[in-house]
DNA sequence: GCAAGGTC
């Protein structure tokens, strides 16, 4: 067999299970020097009409295998004005943390004995630059090597086999957009953060020694913050009043509520309650009763999975992370970073079903699915052709697991039976009353079949009071009719899953990196942590500390003369970059241009900040010293 | 001593 493919993942895993599904099994597995993690696999393979049957070797990189830095006498922070930091030479290099130079040479020597290099990274956009990173350090040990890349979304034996006899070509304009969001994260970030840092060191003893970086993500987050801390500050509560009607009947109470809900005005309230009672008589306008849903949980993505895990397992989105992570790598759920929340027809999930049927919490009722309860999961919108939705791969004893494992890996396990079940079905019935002018209403429910209820135990839907019954046209005198008072309240200050919704919403972070940014605005001393209430029902809230208020507020007035009023802390610009990322995807901007375009903007404000420094330095001011001396 | 994004 003369000729050679060179095969190169994103990650260890996905290199092995293409490699085990490529062999048939019968891979010979070899370890590189000098990385614990990368392996490379080498089998026979027939690709069919493009190659032919070749000799393979499989391998992977570990993420990214570049980083991009600045020339090196840029790389003091008083070696130039922080400014110049827009225009610095810079360069991309093999990254010499974490044992990545031994992995770029296996790479290059691989190379040189290989017809073609066939790049297995994620289809994703970063996918598309590591293999762009990849075919560079290939074409150093060949400059004639043959270069095509697998289109594939999950791991599934057939998927796999197809992908690799269907190579499709590398798409430039992705690795291109992120080789321009890196530039620009480098330079902005870079910038901003000698800049602030430097200046305000030497304003407020408090922040010697400290970094107050800047980062495109890092401050929209922290904005989010802030700005709900502010709301909650200002709040001013409000009176209200309302009109509420009860009814005895059949000896149960039924309480109706307002239709305009409350109103500010007392006056108007006590007017319009005199008419209802004026009338004397309702009269019932409307009795609907008609089945109902409670609808079962989408596929889960990463996104979700924090979102959920914060609320219901009493553990912070990074923490999750890890821990998933972990439960990745022992190959007990799939890969966790995924933003798709749709299964793909091959997969099947039934027979991941059957795999929990020995767990004595849940196997009775995935032994239910199997006997006839199993239903297609809803799909949701989002797909990310990279990653199916996370599920579990198999069952694990909970012995084997630690207290947090456990708590995430039954999360997973639970969603995941949940999406296979049926919806929960109830009987809703609404009752209209217009007594007078006004309208009033009663709502009922009784649950009829629990479903994915009795598995998902994190989703409540209960029976409410049964209603008595009424009839339509029919006239009742209220048992009850008066006036009730209320304040409005104030918001409560953000959670973290509040703000990873946030984020998500507002595309802040990509679902691998939401939780770095706010364990990053933690550790910066921009925010902290606190526990509102107590005991088993305490949440985490997210309060700004001085220095944080002081940034958002400093750059907020510094910015505020601007033409089109660009705030740092809120999400727009990060929007905007990733606007101007897809315009790359799409072909109609040049990496260039973006860059350029993109840059003339930060520099703008950056220009304004320098001039206007001093507003910055006097919100610190303001908050560090003046504050904490009161 | 800076960013954000991959991944371990």
């Amino acid at each position: 067999m003369a000729r050679k493919i060179l095969c190169v993942a994103e990650k260890p895993a996905i290199a092995r299970a293409v490699a085990t599904h490529l062999s048939g099994g019968s891979m010979q597995t070899h370890s590189i020097r000098g990385n614990q993690f990368v392996k490379n696999y080498e089998f026979d393979f027939n690709f069919g009409g493009i190659w032919g049957s070749c000799s393979v070797t499989m391998t992977s990189v570990v993420g990214h295998l570049t980083g991009l830095d600045f020339e090196r006498q840029y790389k003091g922070w008083l070696s130039c004005p922080p400014g110049s930091l827009f225009e610095a030479p810079v360069h991309e290099s093999v990254d010499n943390v974490r044992d990545k130079l031994p992995i770029a040479e296996n790479i290059k020597n691989q190379a040189r004995y290989s017809k073609a290099l066939f790049i297995w990274t994620d289809c994703d956009r970063e996918g598309e630059h590591i293999g762009s990173e990849v075919r560079h350090q290939a074409r150093s040990g060949n400059s004639r090597i043959e270069v095509k890349r697998a289109k594939f979304s999950n791991t599934e034996r057939a998927h796999v086999l197809r992908a690799a006899r269907e190579p499709i070509e590398l798409d430039e304009y992705q690795a291109n957009a992120v080789a321009a969001r890196i530039e620009l994260d480098l330079r902005i970030g870079a910038a901003f953060t000698r800049l602030q840092t430097l200046q305000l060191q030497a304003v407020v003893a408090a922040l010697k020694e400290r970094v107050i970086s800047y980062g495109s993500c890092q401050f929209p987050t922290l904005g989010f913050v802030v700005d709900r801390y502010l709301r909650v500050q200002n709040f001013k509560p409000e009176t209200f009043w309302s009109i509420k009607v009860m009814l005895n009947r059949e000896g149960k109470k039924v309480n109706f509520l307002w239709k305009r809900v409350h109103l500010f005005d007392r006056a108007a309230v006590t007017m319009m309650l005199e008419r209802c009672l004026l009338a004397k008589q309702t009269k019932v306008t409307k009795v609907n009763q008609k089945p109902t849903s409670k609808w079962r949980p989408l596929p889960l993505t990463t996104v979700d999975l924090q979102m959920m895990g914060s609320r219901f397992l009493r553990l912070d989105s990074q923490t999750i992370m890890k821990v998933a992570e972990a439960l990745y790598t022992k190959g007990y759920i799939s890969y966790p970073r995924t933003e798709t929340d749709q299964f793909d027809k091959a997969i099947d999930l039934k027979k991941l079903v059957e795999k929990q049927l020995p767990d004595n919490s849940w196997g009775q009722y995935a032994q239910g699915l199997l006997d006839g309860n199993f239903r297609t999961p809803r799909a949701g919108r989002h797909n990310d052709k990279a990653h199916p939705p996370i599920h579990p791969v198999c069952w694990v004893s909970p012995n084997s697991l630690a207290a947090n494992e456990r708590k995430v890996y039954e999360f997973v396990v639970r969603r995941f039976l949940a999406c296979c079940s049926d919806d929960a079905k109830g009987q809703s019935t609404e009752i209209e009353i217009q007594y007078g002018e006004e309208m009033f209403h009663a709502n009922g429910l009784i649950v009829l079949e629990r479903n994915y209820l009795d598995v998902y135990v994190y989703d409540k839907w209960e029976s409410s009071q049964q209603l008595p019954k009424f009839e339509r046209g029919e006239l009742f005198e209220p048992t009850e009719a008066n006036i009730s008072e209320g304040k409005t309240a104030a918001p409560n200050y953000l959670t973290e899953p509040e703000l990873i919704g946030l984020m998500d919403a507002n595309g802040i972070g990509t679902d691998a990196t939401m939780a770095e940014h706010i364990a990053k605005i933690k550790e910066r001393e921009y925010v902290a942590t606190r526990a509102r209430g107590s005991g088993r029902s305490a949440v985490q809230e997210l309060i700004p500390t001085r220095l944080g208020v002081a940034l958002v507020e400093g750059y907020d007035n510094v910015v505020s003369g601007l033409p089109n009023s660009v705030s740092l802390s809120k999400p727009f610009l990060r929007k905007e970059m990733e606007l101007r990322m897809m315009e790359i995807c799409s072909g109609t901007k040049t990496r260039q241009d973006v860059v350029q375009e993109s840059l003339d903007m930060y520099r703008d404000v950056f220009i304004h900040t320098q001039r206007r420094i001093e507003m910055l330095k006097a919100a610190c001011r303001k908050y560090l010293i003046e504050e904490a001396a009161s």
